[in-house]
RNA sequence: GGAGGGGUUCCCGAGUGGCCAAAGGGGGCAGACUGUAAAUCUGCUGGCUCAGCCUUCGAAGGUUCGAAUCCUUCCCCCUCCA
């Protein structure tokens, strides 16, 4: 029955991978075959400044193949999955309206799922109340709070690893903010279904030692087209640290850490590349689990041939 | 040529007779993931016919009931003296 609603809804591309992978060029590609518009779904790439770093396409490219909810936050703001869904639900609105079909790109596994499956109703972050719970863990300690949470809400608490801070210090938040146990925040949540109908691609090298390959080539070249200066530019503004979820991106901590002494040139790059290794791992699990996916090869000679054939198959043309 | 220090499981590094397939860290692999997610966290990590067995601590011998740990010879690396 749902599948019948479904076939009249509007169509709407999601092209996953793992960083690295290709996902930009193919989006690119497909832009110029179809009526396609770019929706970025990347958690680094709508700050500001921060363009070497994320592998944000070039001037010339955005100016053929414009990306939305890319460049619109400063790095010393913080976006949310919640957010995300928000905007992105506006702006396919918009593409659709428009008679074009919406081409969902990017990385950020948590968006994707957050887009799809919807959200629970949840107080928003809370600056001050993640500050005080902050320092009540430092002189506590993270394990005196988990504790706290399992009088509050004990499901949480058992989900929640008590060395898991981050999470820790959400479900308290929201307990704090609401009055409410996050448990039960989330029993409430409702079944809310895109209005769209969603094909579902990922582009991912066959290798994970090409993949691995890829990473180091790409990370040496961010430095060559001057990586560290556009760490630099955001280290001498003064008002950003190494906490915010900007600084925490992949590279721009490492390169942060290099400017502050912490490492060496050499180390730097090591990390940077490590870590990029180890994100890309984090997105091959979050893929593993995506229904109705169908796998493209980066390194396919018929690559987008392969993939025009696949979407006209699903109609869209 | 002489004096000393060292070679440990993918890497770094602890271990100086049994409790050692060998601490810890890194890396790798797998997993979790609901307003920070390029984040945060968890597990595993010599092999196998897997409550046991086999191979491993530079190499080869030896001592011992038993050796990564002690002895002998050899190979390689580092520091200092000449």
């Amino acid at each position: 029955m749902r599948e019948i609603q479904t076939k009249n809804l509007p169509p709407a591309i999601l092209l996953m991978g793992p960083t690295a992978s290709g996902k930009t060029d193919l989006a690119v590609e497909l832009v110029r075959r179809l009526p396609v518009e770019i929706i970025s779904v990347d958690s680094a790439m709508v700050f500001r400044g921060m363009d070497i770093g994320t592998a944000k396409p070039d001037a010339q490219t955005l100016a053929e193949a414009p990306h939305r909810l890319i460049d619109f936050l400063d790095p010393a703001e913080a976006y949310s999955a919640a957010r995300f869904r928000e905007d992105a639900l506006q702006q396919m609105a918009e593409i659709t309206a428009a008679g074009k079909i919406p081409l969902l790109v990017g990385g950020t596994m948590l968006y994707y799922r957050a887009l799809q499956q919807g959200l629970a109703t949840l107080p928003e972050a809370d600056p001050e109340v993640r500050a005080r719970l902050e320092a009540e863990a430092k002189e506590k300690g993270w394990q005196a709070l988990h504790e706290r949470l399992a009088r509050v809400d004990p499901p949480s608490a058992e989900r929640i690893h008590p060395n898991d801070p981050q999470r820790l210090q959400r479900a308290l938040e929201v307990y704090e903010v609401s009055g409410q146990p996050l448990s039960e925040l989330w029993q409430q949540q409702q079944d809310n279904p895109l209005p769209y109908r969603l094909v579902k691609l990922v582009v991912a090298p066959d290798d994970r030692a090409d993949l691995h390959e890829r990473i180091a080539f790409r990370f040496k070249l961010m430095l060559q087209q001057g990586l560290v200066e556009e760490v630099e530019a955001l280290y001498r503004r003064g008002d950003l640290s190494p906490e915010l979820p900007s600084i925490r991106c992949v590279g721009y901590r490492q390169v942060w850490q290099y400017l502050a002494g912490e490492l060496s040139r050499e180390g730097m790059s090591e990390r940077g590349i490590v870590a990029t290794r180890q994100l890309a791992k984090r997105q091959f699990t979050w893929l593993r689990s995506e229904e109705n996916l169908r796998w493209f090869a980066t390194f396919d000679d018929r690559l987008v041939e392969k993939v025009l054939k696949f979407l006209d198959d699903n109609a869209i043309n």
